[in-house]
DNA sequence: GTCTATAAACAGATAGAC
DNA sequence: GTCTATCTGTTTATAGAC
């Protein structure tokens, strides 16, 4: 004899699944190659519902970078707590390695990164309301706290330019696997990245971190 | 008196000026996002004759990629050949570097670069006709030719995953200030990636490669 | 809130004039 | 070869029933 099913409940249950199946098919077709029939019907309702929920296409593509903001800012904090709040360059060098390890088998191996990530890199790409949203909650942050690690570890002026960049090329390396991934499965004679595979390509970057951090060590 | 103008001229004119005009568009708002009578229209020409000259849109996509493939061949081939048939460690190292340091230039300052690259990035992230076109002619040669410098450089043995996937870990960071151009912008406070910015990034990535290469070489 | 039905604009492909 | 005009299907957004 309850009054109503789910009062409230049903209404963030069609938002969530408008959001999950958005995000699956943003980042297979893109937003453009995406139509709110296909993504409707995906999600177990009607077209007309994106707009009464997200006010359009466009509003649904911003709530995607939201709910993704949130969840990978929950995938790298832990890591970067983890180091504690004034590290030793060697604790600094150690959790540089975990982070992009942390990063490198997320975007490569976990089943929720293989939707979020491609809509990721297209939304990076270009310049729009999505960018400004991930600068301001995960990428901005992030590469700041990361670069304060990076001149611990290797004894560099912290914010200087070079521990900025060297920063980005470490980012490089990572996403790259993820983007190129069909050239690297083609190349490498892969059938698929799994987990055996990331820790191959784990292992590398690890390698070249210690690499590039011994050799900045080295010429101060 | 001319009987014609230009008998065949016009016509490659024509199919250049809709090549040109697609990989502008294509690179800048995605295949889907692009309609054939924008491409008609910038190219001066009718949207019925991307279906006379090409067989339609896909055939336009396709002509595209192998006009890119083409010329980006023509900029890394000359870097490889310099290095000879057979270098020694020290010149396959130098040869690295400049490769390196060619593509970086290319993708962030070259004019040509401001849309095919996009282009290329979008096309190469899904696995498509396009991707294979690339992989045959362009990446799937030059990576080999690359690993083979590698080998040579740090002494590994030749077609190793190891240099193969250290190959790529390279090339990721050179693609990164490319797809990232926004978020390197912004972090950076740059206005904009000039000559001056790109060669402070090139000098980056050469100090990253040539500390990898001596941790290898070291390690053998 | 959820749905159906429809409006208005747009897509790519093509027929036929010149 | 190049163009205009049009065909057919699809897009997003929205009005209105329930």
């Amino acid at each position: 004899m309850t009054v109503r099913e789910q009062p409230e409940g049903r209404q963030q249950a069609t938002r969530d699944a408008l959001i999950a199946a958005a995000m699956r098919l943003f980042g297979g077709q893109g937003f453009n190659g995406t139509s709110i029939r296909q993504i409707a019907g995906e999600a177990g309702t009607n077209s007309a519902s994106i707009a009464y929920h997200f006010g359009g296409k466009d509003g649904l593509r911003v709530a995607c970078a939201q709910t993704i903001a949130t969840r990978m800012s929950a995938v790298l904090e832990p890591v970067l707590t983890n180091a504690g709040p004034d590290p030793d360059p060697q604790t600094a060098a150690r959790t540089l390695e975990q982070l992009a390890a942390t990063m490198a088998q997320f975007i490569l191996v976990r089943p929720e990164a293989e939707n979020i990530a491609p809509f990721m890199l297209r939304e990076v790409a270009e310049a729009g309301a999505v960018l400004e949203i991930m600068l301001e909650k995960v990428i901005g942050p992030m590469h700041g706290r990361v670069c304060q690690l990076w001149a611990v570890a290797t004894g560099q002026p912290a914010e200087s330019d070079e521990s900025r960049l060297t920063v980005f090329t470490m980012i490089g390396q990572i996403l790259y696997f993820r983007i190129g991934r069909e050239v690297v499965k083609c190349r490498m004679g892969w059938e698929r990245i799994g987990s055996a595979e990331a820790d191959t390509i784990t292992a590398t970057i690890a390698r070249n971190v210690r690499a590039i951090i011994a050799a900045e060590r080295s010429a101060q």
